[in-house]
DNA sequence: TCTCTGTCTCGACGTTCGTCGAAACAGAGA
DNA sequence: TCTCTGTTTCGACGAACGTCGAGACAGAGA
């Protein structure tokens, strides 16, 4: 892992997003948007994620991640792998410690889509 | 498929929802709203719940969805049944064909879970 | 009653997912 | 340089997923 871990996805480029209860979601903007849905669609994950953008100082370090869970350090760098992919969240490392931090245009944008 | 099929999981149940950046996500929380973010986490399910979500009276008929997709009407099915037991929409016979339509509740909840 | 059409269920298939243990890598400190 | 600790990668496994074709079921109409 380099230095500063950004997203695979940009979701920057989704072209976002009345909420889906205006207007039909097209077919790009799904392909697009879906991923970070499934990403938040495993309950490991969605506490990660809450972990992460609700901690103080705006990040977290996965030392502080793992012993929250019943399960191996490898499975939960997994998931957080997986939240990163789906541009979630961010990863730097310092120092011996990875720290993570949440993206938040991202999640305005999927609670945009949402909003009734 | 009796008459009236309701939703297998029932999210008002859900300890609901103050925005996941506010507030850690309690495992029990996750376990119920996350099979929810996973109904939504596939391109064709996200826009099968924005047809029917942003229908005009509220509802579309199963025949109107099918031919939008480039799939089998036993796929589409099974997406709208995982839909429907992700507690995203109902449905209901009339007659001859299936009408869908959305519970806005739960994509209250959903959104607020992710607002910043 | 029979037939036709719309929808769902069933069984099968290859693929992806969540998990683990083992091993590799990165940085700190001696 | 060596060792120790935190984190990620790799390879494997069983379970779940997305898709299909075949067939079953439901209601409408003749």
């Amino acid at each position: 892992m380099s230095k500063q871990t950004g997203p695979l996805v940009d979701l920057t480029a989704a072209p976002c997003c009345p909420p889906l209860v205006q207007q039909r979601v097209p077919g790009e903007t799904a392909a697009v948007l879906a991923p970070a849905f499934k990403a938040l669609g495993d309950p490991v994950r969605l506490q990660l994620m809450s972990m992460i953008a609700s901690a103080e100082g705006g990040e977290v370090c996965v030392c502080d991640l793992t012993p929250a869970f019943d399960l191996t350090g490898p499975t939960i760098s997994h998931h957080l792998r997986t939240l990163r992919e789906a541009g979630l969240v961010d990863a730097e490392r310092r120092g011996t410690w990875v720290y993570y931090r949440a993206r938040p245009q991202i999640l305005r944008q999927l609670a945009a889509l949402l909003s009734v």
